[in-house]
DNA sequence: GGTGAAAAGATCATCCT
DNA sequence: AGGATGATCTTTTCACC
C-alpha cells in the first residue's frame, strides 16, 4: 500500500467517516465545502485505494456481557519462526483476543483480551498459555478502565 | 447500560455488521432467515439500546503514513485521583494515542500509540512523559507486527 | 414479524471551469 | 483534471396488516 495523495478535503472527509461512517455525503460536503456527489466520488476512491479499509459496527462489550478486559504480555520459549507463527495463528483464531501486537523488548506479544468474567479468563489462559509449551511466561494486567478505545487515527501530522 | 436480551437472530445480525457495517438488510435477512424490514427494525433497536455503539470507517495506518506502532507502559509518580484524571484527559486529547487502558499491576496505564516515524514518537514522549512531572517511568515496545487489530468482539460465550 | 409505498441516499452519465 | 448538476437505481423508513 502506497501513494497517499491526500489533500485537505480527503482528510476532512476521512475525519468525518472515522467518527461516524453513516454520515451522509451531503453533510460532509456542507462541512468541507463540496457537493455531495464530489464527496461520494472521493469516498469511492478512498475505498478503492485502501485508505478506507472497511466500515464496521462497534459493539458495546458491556452490552454483550464482556465486562472484563485484560492486557497480557507474553514471552515465548524460543523465538523461532515456527513458534511465533504458531502463536500468531492461535491468536487470530481465538475470539477473546481483541488485539495482538508482536513487539520488541522483554515481551514478544502484547494481547488485549476481553472476557465475560474471571472464569472465562482462566479458561483462556489455560488454552492459550498453559497448554502451550512454547509460552515461557505471561504477565496479566486487569483493565480497570478503558480510557480510550482506539479506532480513530491521527489524520494530521 | 443493561438489557442484553439478545437472541440468536440479533447475534447473527451483529456478527454481520461488525464484519461489514455496509451489509444491506436484505443480505443479512437472507443469511439469518428474516425479512429486510425485520432486520432493519432489529438494527434500529440495537443501536438505540447501545449494543451497537457506533459505525466507523477503519482507515489504513500505512496509507496515512502512520507506519509505526508502539505499546507503552506508563507508571505514574503518585496514584492520586487528580494525577490519574489529568493524564486521562491528556491521553484523550492526543491524536497519536490510539488506545489507553488503566490497569492493575506494575504499570498504571497501557497505551497503544501510532506515529509517522521515530521523530514523531520522540515528540510524543516529550510532550506526554518528559514534560509531565507525574510520570515516573515508561517502557516502550515497538510493534513489529499488528497481528490482530481488534474490532470484533466474541459474540458467543 | 411480514408487506408495500414513500423518502432518503448513492451511483452514474453528462456538462462545466 | 476535478468539480457541479440532474436522472436513476438502491436502500431505508414507516404505515398498515
Amino acid at each position: 500500500m502506497h501513494t497517499p495523495d491526500l489533500d485537505r478535503l480527503d482528510v476532512a472527509i476521512l475525519s468525518c467517516l472515522q467518527a461516524d461512517a453513516r454520515t451522509i455525503a451531503e453533510s460532509i460536503g456542507a462541512k468541507v465545502g463540496l457537493s455531495a456527489a464530489a464527496v461520494q466520488r472521493r469516498i469511492k476512491r478512498l475505498r478503492e485505494a485502501g485508505v478506507i479499509e472497511r466500515e464496521v459496527a462497534v459493539l458495546s462489550p458491556q452490552a454483550l456481557g464482556l465486562t472484563m478486559t485484560f492486557v497480557v504480555m507474553v514471552e515465548m520459549e524460543r523465538e523461532s519462526l515456527a513458534v511465533l507463527d504458531g502463536f500468531r495463528r492461535q491468536v487470530l483464531a481465538d475470539d477473546n483476543v481483541q488485539q495482538c501486537y508482536y513487539v520488541t523488548g522483554n515481551a514478544d506479544f502484547v494481547l488485549v483480551v476481553t472476557c465475560r468474567d474471571m472464569a472465562g479468563f482462566e479458561a483462556f489462559t489455560r488454552r492459550m498459555f498453559f497448554d502451550n509449551p512454547n509460552v515461557r511466561h505471561f504477565t496479566t494486567s486487569v483493565a480497570m478502565d478503558r480510557v480510550k478505545t482506539g479506532l480513530t487515527l491521527p489524520l494530521e501530522p
